[in-house]
DNA sequence: ATGAAAGCGCTAACAT
DNA sequence: ATGTTAGCGCTTTCAT
């Protein structure tokens, strides 16, 4: 790599080091004579000058690097968006992302921490795939923020998706086309917040909807396209009255699930059945047929969120998790509901 | 973050920082007597020492840090495992990725280059989100190596899927079911250097089992489910003696649009119709109804060969890009031929 | 078996 | 307006 020093450039443009350094971090705009400067320059430039990040790092003490520590976001296919907030929102600032893939092993994070002290990484950024609660890895200093999860013990700043209002959004999508029996095809019971807050969301629709929950109508299955199939079955082999005439999906693949289960019934979407699904995976949303309606997960965003307040450049609290909305996307499964059973 | 020094270590076992030095990097191992060594190592335990990285990297010219610069992987849902190949073989070797994605712009290139030479990685990997031939980013070092991709002009090593042999794979599971007919949905025409590759396969495994190979089975689309579902609907209209009975797909996204196909024709996969994929897209393939059978593109093993070759720990030519092979996943999508049209 | 001392390449007081 | 100088925290001869 490059072997050139500061040295040189001071020797070849005939000044000293501290005069070089002055003009090329632009420090000494006022101090250093525009002849001066030009002549550096051009020293800098013609012996092919490279300043050594390493030195001045140790000089300063800051690196302009910041660790992101995640369980799996970079090796599976879901948010990786995070990153792309994440590093954009690095680059524009000046700085780099050194980022450590732990599997979510509680050791394998213990080092990463580690590491990244002993790189002396300007921040650090805890994410996780999916929206949890977490226990912060052992040594994680002060300052650093959480992403798409939020500590269970401890005072950082945490960004996570509005879970809560996107069950709003969504069921909102589905009492809006006129349905009232509205099923929430969800995720199985305990530790999944979004699955509770969702929830939550769902019921309060209801409520101001003035439509009485039934308890028929929520069910559970695995997260992926078979348990959004088992679960759907279960809706729609009730009798007629009691039947949903739409379905919100914990997640796309459930929902993905959720068409084929319509579709050997010979149940058309939206005619028959409206859906309503989450995330927004591309793969699978923007590809059913039809195209699938959902809220999408805010990932770019909190990733950005997350990055500026890891730099300074935005404030948190560090005591309460900052909620991230999470837009509907309106495509073609949601219509009116069947006409026989529009009105009650 | 750590305030301690090894000159504090030093201090408080009584010794030089040249012993601390040299116990703590195990370098002294028989140059130190055991109870110094114990002493030291207590020493730095009760007050907490964590070396400074910056510093023995100044000293050392070493960053133990690999750059890695990709156009998308981090930001797109799709290669994201070849970054965990590569997190997975730095992390073994005591080494930090830090990573910068461009979306493949090369001013973000060079910026990129520029910002991990000044912070003296100690190699650069260069990965594509898929499989290209592509221009170095400018500056970059002697010893990079590509991930993904080889470079169009100079001399580097890098690591590609084997596409050919992949095509030759995916024709070959239909052959050896029977099917003589057999189509090739193939990306649009032009740049895609896989898109050829397979090609060349499909049309080797038609050649060896002596099948003329006819230009209506080799249709092109638009590499979403939208272009595999018109591409395929072309087929299909063919009069019976000249339909295919089976497909293989470009990818994955192609081959749900087939499926959507053969469903509006009331065909069933694999009974009237056979379908193989490309990519092993785990959101698409393994939830389709049947399961697809397709081609696994080895992302994790790539990042990691390029990872290992970027640590030195690995040595390739640069002059020949080293072919990963694609594994066939076997699913349901693929069954002998129908009756009817079976023989010839 | 251990210590002294010279830097790695840069920045930032402090001088001039 | 520019130069001198003292480190940042570590590793590594070379001495002892």
């Amino acid at each position: 790599m490059a072997r050139v020093r500061m040295s040189d450039v001071a020797a070849a443009a005939g000044v000293s080091t501290a005069t070089v350094s002055m003009v090329l971090s632009g420090a000494g705009g006022d101090r250093i004579s525009a002849a001066t400067q030009a002549k550096v320059r051009e020293a800098a430039e013609a012996i092919g000058y490279a300043p050594n990040s390493v030195a001045r790092s140790l000089r300063t003490q800051r690196t302009r690097m910041i660790g992101l520590i995640s369980d799996s976001i970079a090796t599976t296919p879901f948010a990786g968006r995070m990153l792309a907030g994440a590093n954009d929102a690095a680059r524009e600032h000046g700085h780099l992302v050194v980022l450590v893939d732990t599997d979510g092993d509680p050791a394998q994070e213990r080092q990463a921490v580690e590491a990244l002290t002993g790189q002396r990484v300007d921040a650090m950024v805890y994410a996780r795939m999916w929206h949890q609660v977490v226990d912060a890895p052992a040594g994680l200093a002060e300052g650093s923020v959480f992403l798409d999860c939020r500590p269970a013990h401890g005072s950082w700043p945490a960004v996570v998706p509005d879970d809560r209002e996107g069950g709003v959004a969504a069921t909102r999508e589905l009492t809006a086309a006129g349905h009232r029996r509205i099923a929430y095809l969800d995720a199985p019971a305990g530790g999944v917040v979004a699955s509770a807050l969702r929830h939550e969301g769902y019921r309060q629709v209801l409520a101001e909807a003035g439509i009485a929950p039934d308890p028929a109508l929520h069910v559970r299955g695995e997260t992926d396209a078979g348990g959004g199939r088992a679960a759907a079955e279960e809706l729609l082999d009730l009798p007629a009255d009691r039947r949903p005439t739409a379905l919100f999906c914990f997640n796309d693949r459930m929902a993905m699930g959720a068409y084929a289960a319509a579709r050997r019934r010979g149940l058309r979407i939206p005619e028959d059945l409206s859906v309503v699904g989450y995330d927004d995976q591309q793969l699978i949303a923007a590809e059913l047929d039809p195209p699938l309606t959902t809220v999408a997960l805010p990932h770019y965003e909190m990733g950005r969120w997350a990055m500026e307040v890891a730099l300074g450049e935005r404030t948190a609290d560090p005591d309460e998790p900052h909620r991230m909305p999470c837009p509907v996307i309106r495509r073609e499964s949601v219509g009116p509901p069947p006409p026989a059973r529009a009105s009650r």
